[in-house]
DNA sequence: CCGACCTTACCGTCCGGACGGACGGGTATT
DNA sequence: AATACCCGTCCGTCCGGACGGTAAGGTCGG
C-alpha cells in the first residue's frame, strides 16, 4: 500500500535521526537504521537506494518541517515589520525536537559528504533573503537575528557552553528590543563611523 | 632526535587538518594522513597510538592557538572593560586559518566519538567564564558577544549562507558598539520587562 | 499475473589497529 | 677506542570485522 509505503519510510527517517542524536553520527549505518526501524536492510534499500539518499531525504524532511513551523510563529507575530526576524530568534528561546533533529541532521551530512548540504543552504539563504527583502527590516538587524538565532542553535549542537534558558531568553529579548526600536539600532549603526 | 619528532608529529597533524578540510571528514582516514604527512602507518601510530588520539591531540593543539591569539589579540585592545568580548568579535571578522582549523577539528571530533570534545568544551567555558567574570562586563552583553562570535565562526564551517566581510563588519561593529555603550544595552535590557 | 513492498543471503572493499622488525645514535663497559 | 647494548623512531605487512551495496527471490493486494 501507499499508505503502508509512506509509514515505513518515515519510521526509517525517524529511526535515522534517532541513531545519530542517540549514538553519534559513526553510528550511521544502513545496518543500524534499518534494524531501529524495524525492516530488513533490503527494505530499507528500496526507500533509500543509497545512503547519500538516505540523508538527502533526512535533510528535506527536517528542513521543511523548520521552515513551516517558523512561518506559522511568524504568522502569529503581529508586529509591523520583522515578524520572521522575531519569529527566528524566538524559535530558540529554548531548543525544540525539530531544531535538534535539524541540527544532528546537517552534522550527519557534513560528516558524510559536504555536497549533501547544498539544498540545505539554498534554504537558509532564502531565510536570510526573506529576513532582509520581505521584513522590511535594516540589513544589518536582519543579520543580527539570524547570527545570533543560528549561533545559540548551533552551540547547542556542540554543546560549547550552551547557556541556560535564562540566560538565552535575556539575550533574545535584547536582540528583540533592538530589532524592534530602530531608532536604538541606528543609533549604534551610526555611531560606528 | 627529540626535535625530529616533534617535526614528525607536527607534520601529522597538519596533514590531518589539511585532509579534513580539503577532502571532508569522511576521508580522515589513518591511511591518508600518513601517506600526507610523507610517513608511514606504523609511524604514524607509534606518534599517536589510535584515531581517537589523533583527534584528540588535533583539538589541543587548535584549541590552544586560538586561545593564544585570543588573548594577544585582546591584549591589544586598550577598551578599559570588555577586551576580552571585543577581541572574541574582534576575531570573526574575517575567516582566519586558525579559526577554521578549529571548526574542521571539531567538526571531525564531533562525527568520530562526541566525548572527545570534552575538553574542547571545558575551554568554551572558561572562556565564557572570562567574558563574564574577567571582563567586568554585564552578563547578558558577555552572553551576545560569544553567541555572535561562535554563530559566525559555526555559520562558516557549514557555509550556510555566510555573510560578505562587509556585512560581517557591520554587525560586528553594532554589537561592538552596544557593548561599548553601557547605557545603551541597559535601556534595551531595560525595556524587556 | 503484475507491480509494490520486503526478505535473506552474499560480496568486495576499506579501515583501524596489531605486530615484528629495521635503522641509527647514544651510552656503558672493557 | 672498540664492543655490546638499548631505546626512540619509523617501516611494511597482515588481519578481523564492519560497512555499503547487490542479487534473487518471496508475499500479497488489486
Amino acid at each position: 500500500m501507499q499508505e503502508r509505503a509512506v509509514l515505513t519510510r518515515d519510521r526509517i527517517l525517524q529511526a535515522a535521526t534517532d541513531v545519530i542524536s542517540q549514538e553519534g553520527v559513526s553510528s550511521l549505518t544502513l545496518d543500524k537504521v534499518a534494524a531501529r526501524a524495524g525492516v530488513s536492510k533490503g527494505g530499507f534499500l528500496y526507500h533509500f537506494g543509497s545512503k547519500d539518499a538516505l540523508i538527502i531525504g533526512l535533510l528535506n524532511q527536517v528542513m521543511g518541517v523548520l521552515d513551516r513551523e517558523l512561518n506559522v510563529l511568524a504568522d502569529g507575530i503581529d508586529a509591523s515589520q520583522g515578524a520572521f526576524a522575531l519569529a527566528y530568534l524566538d524559535y530558540v528561546r529554548e531548543p525544540t525536537k525539530a531544531a535538534t533533529d535539524t541540527a544532528v541532521s546537517i552534522l550527519a551530512a557534513a560528516a558524510v559528504d559536504d555536497d549533501l548540504l547544498d539544498s540545505t543552504r539554498a534554504t537558509f539563504q532564502s531565510w536570510q533573503d526573506r529576513l532582509c527583502q520581505d521584513d522590511g527590516l535594516n540589513e544589518v538587524e536582519a543579520l543580527l537575528a539570524r547570527i545570533v538565532g543560528d549561533g545559540l542553535w548551533l552551540i547547542d549542537l556542540f554543546g560549547l557552553a550552551p547557556p541556560t534558558a535564562e540566560e538565552r531568553s535575556k539575550v533574545i529579548d535584547l536582540v528583540t528590543n533592538l530589532i524592534t526600536d530602530h531608532g536604538a539600532a541606528r543609533d549604534l549603526i551610526g555611531s560606528a563611523e
